[in-house]
DNA sequence: CGACGTGTAAC
DNA sequence: CCTTTTACACGTCG
C-alpha cells in the first residue's frame, strides 16, 4: 500500500518561541545560546532566528565568534530555556496528534505523521491536512513550521528542508529521483561530515553519482548494510514505518570550570547531574540498569565507562557506579585531564503508572 | 548472546 | 574556538 507521510519541522523553534514571549525583541536577529560556564562567552549557538543567519550567525558556532559578528549591531543574544521550549512542544505535538494518531517525535521541534489513512492517499487531501496543521500551529502558538509531504520518512524529511521557513514541499513518489538527483551527497539525511569525505574520495559528489555506483565497489568501502543505506538514500527509498519512540536511554553532561583531573572537583560536577538525573528518573518513573560515565578530555576525545547492575531506580546507584568508573578512568589516564563529564542510564523500562493498574 | 566501548549523525 | 542529548551501527570479548 503507497503511503503518505508528513515531515512537520518548526522553523528556529528556540528563537521563534523567545520572540514570541517577549515584544520588544520581535524583528531583531536572535541568537540562541548555551552558555558553558567557563568565561562569559564561551559556549555555543544552540539556535539562531533567519535574522541572525543573514548575518551568518549558524547553530554550533561559538559564542565569541556570534558576539563578534555581531558587534555593533542590535543582535539579541539569549540563554536556552529547554523546560519552557519542551512545555510549547508538547502543546504542538498534541495539536499534530489531531491529525494523525500514526506519529513519531523526532526531537523537540520534529515530526513524522503517516496520513496514509486520513488522507485517503489522496495527495490533495494530505496538502489539506499540512495546510490544516499550519493554520493550527500558527493560531495557537503563533509559529511557523516547514512540511514535507512524500511517500516516506526519508524524502519527507528531505522535502521539509527545501523550503524554508513556513514551507510546504510535495514530492511524489514518480518525481523523488528528479527531487534528489542533483543534491549534494552532504545534502541527503544521514549523511554526515566523514561519508561525505569517503564517498568523495571515490569520485562520488551528488546523489545521482551514487545512485549510478556500483552497489558492490560501495560496500567494499562502507560494508555491506552502510553502503545499501546510502544507495537507497540517493534514490529516495525507504521502508521503515511511522512508529513512536521509547526512550532508550538517559544521559546529563556537563562542562567544568577548568579542565581538571582532580577527582573531588569531577566528583561534585557527577554529583550535581545526578541530582538532575533523578529528577527525571522520578518524572519519568522510570528504571533502568546500566550506568555509564561519559567522560571528554581537553583534546575533545570522548570515552565512555559502563557497568550493569540488576533493574533500579536508586540514584545512589548513579552516584556511586559513575564515582567508581570516574576513579577507573583516573587511574587509566594519570596524565590526561578532563573538560567536560557526564552520566547516563539506559537499558530502561518504563514502569506502567500505577493508574492503570488500578483500572483491572 | 549480552555487555562494553567507539564512531557517526542529527538536533 | 569547540554545547547537549539521543540513536544506532558495529567491533570485540567472554
Amino acid at each position: 500500500m503507497a503511503r503518505i507521510i508528513l515531515h512537520v519541522d518548526l522553523d528556529s523553534f528556540y528563537a521563534s518561541v523567545e520572540e514570541n514571549r517577549d515584544n520588544k525583541i520581535r524583528g531583531k536577529p536572535i541568537v540562541i545560546c548555551v552558555y558553558s560556564g567557563r568565561n562569559d562567552n564561551s559556549g555555543a549557538v544552540s539556535t539562531s532566528n533567519y535574522k541572525a543567519r543573514e548575518l551568518g550567525i549558524k547553530a554550533g558556532m561559538p559564542i565569541i565568534l556570534a558576539k563578534r559578528i555581531a558587534k555593533g549591531k542590535d543582535v539579541v543574544f539569549l540563554p536556552v530555556d529547554m523546560e519552557y521550549y519542551r512545555e510549547v512542544s508538547e502543546r504542538i505535538m498534541d495539536l499534530l496528534e489531531e491529525e494523525s494518531n500514526i506519529i513519531e517525535q523526532v526531537s523537540i521541534d520534529e515530526a513524522y505523521l503517516d496520513v496514509t489513512k486520513s488522507s485517503e492517499g489522496n495527495w490533495d487531501k494530505a496538502i489539506q491536512i499540512a495546510n490544516k496543521i499550519k493554520d493550527k500551529i500558527k493560531s495557537q502558538e503563533n509559529l511557523t513550521v516547514s512540511i514535507g509531504i512524500a511517500s516516506n520518512k526519508f524524502v519527507a524529511k528531505m522535502a521539509s528542508d527545501f523550503q524554508k521557513p513556513n514551507g510546504l514541499t510535495l514530492v511524489k513518489e514518480e518525481e523523488k529521483i528528479r527531487f534528489l538527483q542533483n543534491l549534494k551527497v552532504s545534502k541527503l539525511h544521514g549523511i554526515g561530515e566523514k561519508t561525505t569525505k569517503l564517498l568523495s574520495e571515490i569520485g562520488i559528489e551528488t546523489a545521482r553519482d551514487l545512485s549510478l555506483y556500483e552497489l558492490k565497489e560501495l560496500e567494499e568501502v562502507f560494508g555491506k548494510n552502510k553502503a545499501k543505506l546510502l544507495h537507497d538514500k540517493s534514490l529516495g527509498i525507504d521502508d521503515s514505518p511511522v512508529e513512536p519512540r521509547e526512550k532508550k536511554q538517559l544521559s546529563r553532561i556537563g562542562t567544568l570550570k577548568d579542565d581538571t583531573n582532580d577527582k573531588d572537583i569531577i566528583y561534585q560536577k557527577l554529583l550535581e547531574l545526578s541530582k538532575d538525573m533523578d529528577q527525571r528518573i522520578i518524572k519519568n518513573n522510570v528504571s533502568f540498569r546500566t550506568v555509564s560515565l561519559i567522560t571528554i578530555d581537553t583534546e575533545l576525545k570522548t570515552q565512555t565507562k559502563s557497568e550493569t547492575i540488576p533493574q533500579t531506580k536508586d540514584i545512589q546507584k548513579v552516584i556511586s557506579i559513575s564515582k567508581r568508573l570516574l576513579e577507573d578512568y583516573l587511574e587509566e589516564n594519570p596524565d590526561k585531564k578532563l573538560r567536560r563529564v557526564g552520566i547516563r542510564i539506559s537499558n530502561l523500562e518504563f514502569s506502567r503508572s500505577q493508574k492503570t493498574l488500578d483500572e483491572f
